[in-house]
DNA sequence: GTCCGTGCAAATGGTTTGCACGACC
DNA sequence: GGTCGTGCAAACCATTTGCACGGAC
């Protein structure tokens, strides 16, 4: 199992509430049910596709709940905010630290490529600049095997 | 001269202007200011940053028409947009082709470093996720040598 | 019972759009 | 002179905010 994907979906789940009780917030049912989506998703959702899942469960969730659940996630460190020009923003609930992700152009599709040569680059920045490097974005964007095939 | 920044600002406007030209768009006094002020800017310019030093020259140009030059700019690929989440956008005219950057959260100054270690990082990319890479985007965030004093 | 969290609706703000006038070619 | 570009104001839309009710603890 590679050593930076090694919580299991419950593991998240667990983690990300115990960090909530840790802060003295209130674990509702909206909360949870994001918490579990989070924890289980392995397609770096959308704010919107977070609200329809939830809303299977619980039709009266407003969006603007959605919105501020995840703005505390990511406030609390338990979620990575993937931002995009075009405010198509994903967000990845299994790894919430930096890391880089492989984005396919046509399909939209996330995925987290395995890395042996990035830490070299990030010393090679900090030496080169004098900055005092606190995180990282990388993105890489095209297209992905199925999509290469049907264009 | 590094390889990747051997273009004087005179040879950046020259080059931005020759495309518009091939492309059949028109020099329009507006279009020419934003160009020079591209061509000439080391500090990764805002939208609003460029609107304040047009007005400079000319006071009744819009904003509107900013946001023009600048997508039609970006259109053309002579211009690199660094979009972020909150909409705190820049803009990189000398080097219109991605490149990582670094960039100071406190004082939001952004700056091209030099890399040696990068094309290794995107082939391995390539061969372990089998995408076809078009572009990237890679920003380091932190500190920058005089915020790290002050703080 | 207290206070936090939710749901609703309105506000926000960077960016985009529609349109008529004016200017580039 | 025809058409493209500009300036203005309104529209846009994801996200945020204010507020009163309801539920977690």
């Amino acid at each position: 199992m590679p050593k930076d994907d090694c919580n299991t979906s419950g593991d998240r789940l667990y983690q990300m509430l115990a960090t909530l009780k840790s802060h003295d917030f209130r674990i509702t049912p909206q909360r949870l049910a994001v918490l579990k989506i989070l924890a289980a998703s392995e397609d770096h959702p959308s704010v919107e596709q977070i609200y329809e899942k939830v809303r299977v469960e619980f039709p009266t969730t407003s969006l603007a709940t959605i919105y501020k659940i995840v703005a505390l996630l990511k406030e609390l460190n338990e979620l990575l905010e993937l931002g995009f020009p075009d405010e198509s923003n994903r967000y990845d609930g299994k790894k919430p630290f930096p890391h880089p992700h492989v984005i396919c152009t046509k399909c939209k599709k996330i995925m987290d490529p395995e890395l042996t040569s990035f830490d070299e680059l990030k010393e090679e920045i900090a030496r080169k600049t004098g900055f005092r490097i606190i995180h990282h974005r990388l993105d890489f964007f095209g297209l992905c095997r199925e999509c290469q095939k049907v264009e």
